[in-house]
DNA sequence: ACAACCTAGTTGATGGTTCAACTATTTCCG
DNA sequence: CGGAAATAGTTGAACCATCAACTAGGTTGT
């Protein structure tokens, strides 16, 4: 139990903005989705994945990594999906324990509406008022947390 | 209603890579924290903020406002917090209207133990493995993405 | 002083997320 | 082969966040 190892005064300064920022940001997106498309921030993400699949479907698991949810709050989210009409869930023939999870005709154009608005909203916020310089760096930073976050704990 | 200004590749890419990356690492500080102090990150919020206002309160707007919460978001949060000893709430004289959250001996405790593990928690998953550069880029970004926020709607 | 309006905060219902338990299938390996 | 262990996915309960409605106190203007 040795003692901590504070931050320093621009690290907690760069760290809060961080904290704040981020949940404020994800919070317009969220509000603007729902406002405009009726879908949640989690919802959209699966339709994103699935969009960018091989014959647009994903199995559930694979989809469930893509989209960093856990397999249980996909279960739920994909039925509401697929009550909505977006999604369709169809059993896997090579495994029967699988299931195939696909967009369907409407879920691909409620995604295309949905992305000319969620764009301009990225670009509103964060991409049009940083310097390009700082968004490379934004996309190394994550890049390495998502390294660091596959490798599992312990601190080598 | 013209044609939507798509990101291009790179910023696609780190876009993606922040999407990713913020939405696990937040996942894992909630994880951590839950885990070894039985707070939620929100909660963990809420007595950062109280520890560092003047005699440890502040009032209830102003606290929804620093921890980025709604008001009603707020009057659950503490609820619980008050319930677990951590957190008290008491009227204001001069506005009959208000109420002072402050931050009881157990919160102090409560925080300083906590706070140890995530310093070490947020180091491990992001400060210690990015540049320092990198960091203060981040920084610049969103407190760009917070000022902006704070402009209201509408792109000038 | 009083009516209209605004601000502070809470409450309860609703809906989404998490967690643990469960079924069903596949894989591993003696 | 056959049983143990691992994997895919779902379910329901408990938990937390959001939303609209509400109480109560303050502010403004005439």
């Amino acid at each position: 139990m040795s003692e901590p190892r504070w931050l320093d005064a621009a690290q907690q300064r760069d760290w809060r903005a961080y904290v704040d920022g981020s949940v404020r940001l994800s919070e317009i997106m969220e509000r603007d989705l729902k406002a405009k498309h009726g879908l949640s921030l989690s919802e959209y993400e699966i339709l994103v994945r699935l969009s960018e699949a091989p014959d647009r479907r994903l199995r559930m698991a694979e989809l469930a990594e893509n989209a960093s949810q856990s397999r249980s709050r996909l279960s739920h989210t994909c039925a509401r999906l697929e009550s909505k009409g977006l999604v369709e869930r169809d059993n896997c023939p090579s495994d029967k324990r699988g299931v195939f999870a696909n967009l369907t005709e409407a879920g691909i154009a409620a995604l295309e509406r949905a992305a000319r608005d969620h764009v301009e909203t990225v670009r509103e916020y964060l991409i049009d008022i940083i310097e390009p310089a700082d968004l490379e760096a934004v996309g190394r930073v994550f890049t390495a947390v998502l390294k660091r976050l596959e490798a599992g704990p312990g601190r080598p």
